[in-house]
DNA sequence: CCCCATTAGAGAATGATTCTCTTTTGATAT
DNA sequence: ATATCAAAAGAGAATCATTCTCTAATGGGG
């Protein structure tokens, strides 16, 4: 149960190890869902039957502020979670709510070689996220 | 203050020509800004004061759903309208609430050669948008 | 094993967005 | 022009994700 990776993770970050803590970030780490809080608060409490939402939201800001995880966008406004690994970009379906990180080193390096030639006025770039909207075939 | 352009697009899209759909649409297409339901309601209350922030968020829905607007995602979960008008990328700003519109015809050309020769499995490209995220320099 | 800063718990508060119900109004046909 | 009526606006309550506040519990260095 006690994730040694997650643990390895949290120390690395100077965050006290507590079972809620490696609840949620097994979650999200888990998960290739993107999970919302209210995704994430429904897993715990299959373990922690009555976590309540601020305590994870709480530990999610402590994530981020780490940047352990980050927040994905959605067009509705409810926030979503999603483990930062390697940069990716994002495959959004129209229909669903399902969200996929897409990984793709050449379009890293084709963005990349792009905006190295063609400079941006009076903006220095720092990252770029493709979201590439569509949909999934059944 | 009758703006032809506007009540043109209403019309088009077989939406009714009421004074508060003209000035909120009037608000979206003048700003450049990206403007939030907030933003909205505060420039037409110089004129109305009394609309009600339910009526801007119904005029605002109809717009996306004739896709005269579109939602713009937003960090913290705030949605902000963008009047769709070519297909365009957004360069966020780290530090301000600023975001901006960001024209490429040579981006788009790229990656849609890209992702001609380079099928994604399982998934229709309907379309794509770039974030750029980094600092304005003042 | 103690201490205490940090974290979790509990629940209220907030704030953006949505919903419901009533009144008004735009546009079509008379 | 006027009547008509579906669609839209007004008003305000309701909802729901998220944040905040305050108190109790606890992880981990000494």
């Amino acid at each position: 149960m006690a994730d040694k990776e997650v643990i390895k993770i949290l120390t690395e970050n100077n965050l006290k190890v507590t079972p809620q803590r490696v609840a949620v970030l097994e979650v999200i780490m888990g998960l290739e869902n993107h999970p919302s809080a209210e995704n994430i608060v429904d897993y715990i409490r299959l373990n922690f039957p009555h976590v309540p939402f601020g305590t994870v939201y709480k530990i999610l800001d402590a994530f981020i502020e780490k940047e352990i995880i980050q927040r994905v966008k959605t067009e509705n406004g409810i926030i979503r979670y999603d483990s930062v690994k390697k940069p990716h970009h994002h495959l959004y379906c129209e229909d669903s709510e399902r969200i996929e990180d897409f990984y793709d080193e050449d379009l890293n390096k084709l963005l990349e070689n792009y905006f190295k030639k063609k400079k941006i006025p009076n903006f220095t770039i720092k990252d770029y996220k493709l979201q590439i909207v569509g949909k999934f075939k059944v």
